[in-house]
DNA sequence: CAACGTTGTGTACGCTCGTACACATGGGAT
DNA sequence: ATCCCATGTGTACGAGCGTACACAACGTTG
């Protein structure tokens, strides 16, 4: 039999599934459809990942990884200088400009969560995560305040399918911070 | 064959419809679990609304339709005697409160819409209907602000399975009331 | 170097699904 | 009264699914 020993392929497979969720939404996943697309045979994924919400879990886990360490790389969030509320308008003009894939697959993690407990966690987490980092340039409650706002203002993007406003975003923050 | 001649079958299949998605999920939506639901046999589904989506956007229209009946018989919208953001925080502590299973469908088929375009027209039309009711106490920007807020502290209550904390949305929602 | 356990592979089973389609039925137009 | 067609019904097909499991390969350990 060809190609034995591949000690990446577990990682391989969550890069697959990633890729599938982004490209056929979290319904076309599939045990077949992310072995395809990570060109391993079907045994294979069942082998690392017994069921498909471990498989959900660790990609999107991965997945949220990378959102934290682009938030981390633009690093306003530390400067106390910076106008935080453009400074997010700013952020999210990024994250939805161009390819749409990423905010599409963290949101759709969010629709995941609301019926498979086993993914409530790792939604949670990303809330957490955010919440805190905002938690240091001002309170707790208007960090969780922000978070929401920013979710629904994403959401309200994505459905209408409209253009992003960044100074209407920037407007409505700088409302919530106090 | 029993039972020929039913002119609310169509009607019937839509509540059977929401009652399988409120239990299950829209995974759980199929021409078959419908059909058992509402006691037809799986040709009168497939009869009635030729595609899933079809099926799923009358039964998300009829879902909003019933909202917005909620909303308006609360009437405080109209009031401009009344504090907005506490009328707000007060409506969705009741929307939120016992009985989930309302909430869940508003949202799992709004989140749905991202992925399915067919929903799409139907999630859109619930927040600018909503948008729109709240416009004639406020301006159209806070109007829109407004609902996103709402929104996403939706989800993060969902989400977190956490309680509501209504003292906390109406510190949030006035802030957002310019 | 031999036994073992982890990792990888192929195949098959039973299920549900969407869809199609031929046929039954009976209200309403003519 | 008759015909037409919207409505309703039953069944079948092919596809995709999760899962299970027997077997193959190979590094590791004794």
């Amino acid at each position: 039999m060809a190609r034995r020993y591949d000690p990446d392929r577990r990682q391989r497979i969550i890069d697959a599934a990633i890729r599938v969720v982004g490209a056929k939404g979290i319904a076309g996943l599939s045990h077949r459809t992310v072995a395809a697309e990570a060109d391993v045979p079907l045994g294979s994924t069942t082998y690392h990942f017994k069921t498909l919400d471990d498989l959900l879990v660790a990609a999107l886990r991965q997945a949220n990884e990378g959102f934290a360490k682009v938030i981390a790389s633009r690093g306003g969030l530390e400067d106390p200088q910076t106008d935080l509320a453009a400074e997010l308008a700013g952020w999210m003009g990024e994250w939805l400009a161009g390819d749409r894939t990423g905010v599409e697959l963290e949101y759709e993690l969010y629709l995941a969560a609301l019926r498979r407990p086993a993914l409530r966690p790792v939604a949670d987490e990303w809330a957490r995560d955010l919440a805190e980092r905002l938690s240091r340039r001002t309170d707790a409650v208007t960090a969780r305040a922000l978070v929401a706002v920013m979710d629904g203002i994403c959401l309200q993007v994505l459905l209408a399918g409209g253009t992003y406003d960044e100074a209407y975003v920037r407007e409505v923050l700088a409302r919530v911070i106090p």
